[in-house]
DNA sequence: TCAAGTGTACTACGAATACTAGTACACTTG
DNA sequence: CAAGTGTACTAGTATTCGTAGTACACTTGA
């Protein structure tokens, strides 16, 4: 079902979140079905489990499953929903990044400043 | 005039690009006044001119200043008018970080479009 | 109850990247 | 043309990132 590319520059676990991404998004990996656990995958892939948790909580903070504890990851159900609001944030995002280039703002400056505001709402 | 911190995690040419920003927005430097040379100001700070040419290289990007070959670098005269501009985008920046949060939007996949989208608006 | 399954946290090591320095070159001016 | 300026290239060190190793905690069913 997942498949890896030593080759590619990508990380592994980038690629993982990748694939998985399109199956939940396409309906292929229906909600609330339960995910490959950490160690099967890992031993299918013959990679190491950690990076299988490593994709799997990025997928999990995108919204794509939940885990519960002892018992695995699941689908989550409003994937689909959540992702038609993801597409408008980023038609934005693509605007505000060309505003930001013709005030001579870097992609650093303008990378640094999101990542900054990501932090600061994490307190609230 | 600058000072470097060489305690401080942030690099050097980070703290110097910070400190320019201020004196230059507060009008300490005057438009069209010249910056310090890269090799004066690194002797003064006993770094790299290498370094300072990194900070300028980065003022330089986001309209601070202008440089003229052979002559030296310059204070660019509407940095007041265009750094208004750019709170309004950073502005913008915030109130979009926050929606994507909510979206479950990870601050890595956020950013890595952003710059993606950098990327392609340079081609053009 | 406990064994086998699950996720999670911690540390560690190699690779990749970032920061700074060294050196050499090109342009402007008096 | 000499002394000042910015700029490009290379290189070494430090920091960060990706992955693996190990150990721990929770859930379930026999």
């Amino acid at each position: 079902m997942i498949g890896i590319d030593l080759q590619n520059r990508k990380p592994i676990y980038e690629q993982i979140v990748e694939q998985f991404q399109t199956l939940i998004v396409n309906g292929v990996l229906e909600p609330d079905s339960q995910m490959p656990s950490v160690r099967s995958l890992a031993m299918e892939l013959s990679i190491n489990p950690n990076t299988i948790q490593k994709a799997y909580s990025a997928l999990e903070q995108e919204g794509y499953i939940y885990p519960v504890k002892g018992r695995g990851n699941f689908v989550s159900g409003n994937a689909g929903l959540r992702l038609k609001k993801q597409e408008g944030v980023y038609r934005e995002l693509r605007e505000l990044v060309g505003r930001s280039r013709e005030l001579g703002i870097s992609c650093e400056e303008f990378t640094e400043r999101a990542e900054r505001y990501y932090r600061e709402g994490q307190k609230e």
